[in-house]
DNA sequence: ATTTGTGGTTACCTATTGGTTACCAGTATT
DNA sequence: AATACTGGTAACCAATAGGTAACCACAAAT
């Protein structure tokens, strides 16, 4: 998501341009307190490609939201975490995913299939 | 936003599927409360164009996030306001308004500038 | 009679997102 | 030596979202 022309500096237009987007809250959510590799945020997620699972945590990780860290050990390995500024997104997160939850979302989302 | 596939059911992509989005979000906090014109709406997001608004518009009634009111008074005039449905987003507004206006969001946007 | 404002619609084009397939390096396994 | 796994990348293409500009009906104002 391209940064959006804010001239009367909404908050919510600044929140939705940095982690607004189709996949962004999602992942971020999926991580959440834990620490994940590759492999099982593409499991978590079977609908996004790797490519654009990569794509994603590179901006997310630019944005400074998240973190990658690589162990050396063995075989390849890379974990991906929330930095500090990532978990000032928590409250955020529960919050859509309780609505997510809701009784109103599901209703929704069922009359979308149809 | 189309519909995210949603295998294990997670509600942040329930949420997101439903009010995702560049602009949705945003249009329904400007409403808030409030019972907002076709104009007005332009005029607060003024990087939004008539097309697009009219648009996202359609999607949210459709949704049953907002409802569309038509005056036949005189002069053509249409209100727009948050359904039920809507209002129970607004928890969920705030949130994210709350977290745009910390100073991680405002410092994250001033790197973006960059 | 012409102009202005509202709430859009239409046609057209471009930019961005997303998807597919193939491929790669390093390590471990068979 | 060949194969598999991890965490990707590269090239290419298709679909979708978004943007621009012109236009329209209706009403009111000049």
């Amino acid at each position: 998501m391209r940064y959006i022309e804010n001239p009367y500096d909404c908050p919510v237009t600044r929140a939705m341009s940095i982690f607004g987007g189709k996949w962004k809250p999602i992942i971020l959510n999926c991580i959440g307190e834990s620490s994940l590799r590759f492999g099982k945020l593409n499991q978590l997620m079977p609908a996004i490609s790797n490519k654009v699972l990569s794509n994603e945590l590179k901006e997310l990780e630019t944005l400074g939201l998240i973190e990658r860290k690589e162990f050396k050990e063995s075989l390849q390995r890379v974990e991906y975490t929330l930095s500090d500024s990532g978990k000032s997104l928590m409250p955020v997160l529960h919050e859509i995913a309780s609505w997510g939850n809701s009784n109103e979302a599901k209703k929704i989302v069922k009359e979308m299939a149809k």
